[in-house]
DNA sequence: TTTATTGATTGCAATATTACGATTAATATT
DNA sequence: AATATTAATCGTAATATTGCAATCAATAAA
């Protein structure tokens, strides 16, 4: 009915989900790559680049800041998102685990 | 309205969204747990353990099969599914990229 | 103080996702 | 051939997501 029944999930398993989950949106992504590039870490230039409305670039950082993988400074009038370093730190750790399980032992077809 | 503007994203950024948009579930992530460890590959088999009904699971191999990360070979009345490694090792490669970018430049917040 | 500027929030329409009962298709078994 | 087993598909209900116009809140500039 629209929603995962994430009680008969793992901790794990649904962590991984969620991270992934996020990511899930292109604009997201793009968000994330300006912020690594520090091309644009403030909303409104986000939204010029990137060409969405600017409460939907808004509602996606929102979620991105919800997961702790961004933060926030308010500068005057504008907001200067960046990366939370440590929280993406954390955050590679899970899913790397995840992506890079061991391939070899899979040999049943 | 409910539909990702992808036009307006470039490839890869659409490609690492649509990895992990499959990803962003917790029973695609405990199917390919589960295909990793070999303990069941067959549908019938990660219908019992999940505890999903089986069209459910179904549904979620097919994703995970349009993918091409994993494929199904047909055994009698029964499927096994297993991960393709060739694909799984180029979405490795994808999204390695995108969660392993320098974080150090960001000094900004 | 009045008027920008910036970004968050609200509300809504369109579409997507999740889950499963019922059914169907295909192969095995008897 | 008739029946059982297994998995895919169809149809549908409930919920989530995406996107934006309109509005609001907060600060800056005049």
């Amino acid at each position: 009915m629209g929603l995962a029944k994430t009680e008969i999930f793992n901790d794990q398993q649904n962590k991984i989900a969620t991270y992934a989950k996020v990511f899930g949106h292109p604009a997201r992504v793009s968000i994330l790559q300006h912020l690594f590039e520090l091309n644009s870490c403030v909303c409104g230039d986000l939204v010029n680049e990137i060409g969405l409305a600017q409460p939907t670039i808004s509602q996606h950082l929102k979620e991105l800041k919800l997961l702790g993988l961004i933060k926030g400074n308010v500068e005057g009038t504008s907001v200067c998102y960046c990366i939370d370093i440590e929280n993406w730190t954390k955050m590679k750790e899970v899913m790397f685990q995840f992506l890079d399980q061991d391939i070899t032992k899979n040999t049943c077809c």
